[in-house]
DNA sequence: TATGAATGAGTCTTCATTCAT
DNA sequence: GATGAATGAAGACTCATTCAT
C-alpha cells in the first residue's frame, strides 16, 4: 500500500475491472466505475491503459488467469483416478453453483465474437480443458467433452436451475465412451 | 405501404433492431441507428417502443421467431426418416456456415443472463429443439444434444472454422445412443 | 425569439463562433465557450454541428460572407472614380483600424494551411477582390495588389502599427501603374 | 553525446518542437509529442522549459534563427550583383518549393497576433529583409518588397500553386522602381 | 398521431502540470 | 538533477428521453 506502487495499482484496477465485468457486464463498463470500485482517480484508469477496450481486455485476461488456476485443481481431481464422467460432472456443478461465474466467461465469448483479439483469451478454458482431459480420453471425444460444457454453461446461463448432475454425468459417459 | 400503417412501420423498426443486433451487437444500438436503418423518424422508434430496453426486447423475439420457423425445417429434415445424427449434423453445419446467426443469439444468452424477462427468449430454441427430437429420442438424450449444440455455437463464435462435420455426428452419435 | 427557432438558433450559434475565433483564436475555440456565447445550453452546439470542425467551418463561412458584403462597399467606393490607389489605401486603412479584423482573417489562412476543405474560403476575399478590381486594373496588377494587400494584414498583426498610408499609396501606385 | 549533456538535451527538444509545429502547428503541439520525437522522458520538457508555451516560444525562436540563416544566403544571393527582381523572384519561389516552409512561418504570425511577446520573433524575417535590401533600394520600396513577399506567403499557403515567377518578379520590379 | 427539436447526463480521452522518489 | 507517476480539469461527442408543436 505504498503511495507509489504502479504495479500494484495496474493490478488493483483490472481486478475491479474484472469484478465490474461480472457484475454489469462488458457494455456496462465504465472508466468511472472501475476506478470507483479501485479506489484509484478516474485518471489513473487511462494512465495505465491507453483506451476502455485495452483496459477490458486485460481484466478479460486476468479473469483467463484466475480460470486458469482453477483448470489445474480440475486437472488434479481427474487424475486422482476417480470415475471420469462423475468428476467432471462434480466439477462443472460446483463452477455452476456461483452463479456468477458464467455470466463473465460468457461475456468474453461475446466479445470475442466483435473482437478477434480477445479470441485467443476465449478459446483458453476449451482448449485447457482439452489437454486435461487428454490424459484420458481420445482427443475428439475430449474435445467433445469441452464443447459440450461450454453448451451447459449457457444452459445455465439462461435457467434457475442448471441441468441436473445425472443427466449431466449420463451424458458425459456417452461422449467419453 | 398505405401511408397510415402503423403495424408496418412498427415492423420495420423491429427488423432494423434485429438486424443491428447481430452487426453492431446489443451494446451498440441506438434509437438513431435503428431510425436511420429502418427509414423512420428518430421520434418514431420512442413513439412505438417505451424505452430502448423495450425496443431491444421487441427485437431480440422477432429473432426468436424468425429462429422458430427455422426450428420447423429442422423437423422437416429430422422427421424425414434419414440417420439421425447426420442429419443434424448438416443442419447446424448450415446453420453455422453463416457467421451473422451465432452472433445474435449469443448476444440473446448473455443478455438474457441479466435480463430475466428476455430468458424465455433464450430458452426457445433448446426448448423447442427438444420437443423436435422428442420424436425421435430420449427426452434427456435430446436435451443432451440441444445443450452440446449451444456449446458447438459458441464454440464456433470464437474460432475461425466451426468444429468439423464428422466429429460433430460422431458425437452426437453417442449423446443419441 | 419564438422558443422553436431552429434556423435563429443555428445562426446565433454560428455568429458566436465567428466572434471567439477572433477573440480566442480557432485553438482557443470549445463547445463550451460557443454555448455559453450563443446563450444555448451545450448539446445544442453538437446538435446542430457534426462535429467542432463542422461548427468552425461554419464560422469561417459566416464570417467570409460578411467580408464579401464589404468587398461590395469597396467596390462601390472604386466603382465612384476617384484615384484608385488613394481609395484602396483608404479603403485598407479602414479595415486595419479595427484590429480585430485582421486576426480571424489570418487564422483561416493557418486554418485553411492545414484543412484543404477550408481552402476555398480562404481565397474569397482575394478573388472577390481581383474581381472588383478586374475593372480598373489588368489582371496581373489587381492580382498583385491582392497579394499585397494580404502582406499588409499579415504586416499589421504583428506590429502597434500598420504600415502608414502614404506608403500605402505609394506601394499600390507602383503596382497599378 | 556525452552522457550528461544538458544544452545538447534542450536543443533537441527545441528542435523536435520546431519540427513539430510545423507539422501539426501549434494547437497540436503537446509535452508528450515533443518528448516521443525527441527521445527524451516526459518529464525532461517540463524540467527545461516551465511550461508549454515556454517551450512554443523556445522553438519558434529556433525557427527564427534557421530562418535568419536563410536571409544571410539571401543577402549574398542579393549582393551578387544579378539582377535584383529576378533574383529576389528566384529566391521566393525556391522559398515556396517546399510547402512545409510557409506553414511555420505564418503559425508564427498568428501566434504573434495573439501573444505579444511573440512579436519580435515575426518581425524578425520582414525586418531582416529590410535591412538586406537596403543596401539596393530606398527603405520604403525596401519595406513594401518585404510586405508584399508575406503576401505571397500566405497566398501560397492557401493554393495548389504559389504565384507564378514572372508575375513575383513584375510585381517586384514595379516596388522597386 | 407523429416528429423534429432539444438537453443534460454521462462517455472516453487527452494533457499540462505537479511531485515524490 | 531527472523522471515516471499521478491527477483533476477540461474537451469532444453521444444519446436516451422528453416535449412542444
Amino acid at each position: 500500500m505504498t503511495r507509489r506502487d504502479p504495479e500494484g495499482r495496474r493490478r488493483r484496477i483490472v481486478e475491479a475491472a474484472g469484478q465490474l465485468i461480472g457484475e454489469v457486464g462488458m457494455a456496462g463498463l465504465t472508466h468511472r466505475l472501475v476506478a470507483a470500485r479501485a479506489g484509484v482517480p478516474l485518471g489513473a484508469t487511462t494512465y495505465y491503459f491507453t483506451s476502455l477496450d485495452d483496459l477490458s481486455e486485460a481484466a478479460l485476461r486476468h479473469l483467463t488467469e484466475e480460470t486458469a488456476a482453477e483448470l489445474d485443481a480440475w486437472a488434479a481431481a481427474l487424475d486422482s483416478g476417480a470415475d471420469l464422467p462423475a468428476t467432471l460432472a462434480g466439477l462443472m456443478a460446483g463452477y455452476l453453483a456461483d452463479r456468477g461465474r458464467a455470466l463473465p466467461e460468457t461475456e468474453l465469448y461475446v466479445a470475442a465474437g466483435r473482437r478477434p483479439e480477445l479470441r485467443p483469451l476465449a478459446r483458453a478454458w476449451g482448449d485447457g480443458l482439452v489437454r486435461v482431459l487428454g490424459a484420458h480420453a481420445e482427443p475428439a471425444a475430449a474435445r467433445a467433452v469441452a464443447v459440450f460444457l461450454d453448451g451447459v454453461l449457457v444452459h445455465a446461463l439462461v435457467r434457475d436451475e442448471p441441468i441436473d448432475q445425472p443427466a449431466l454425468r449420463a451424458a458425459l459417459t456417452k461422449l467419453l465412451s
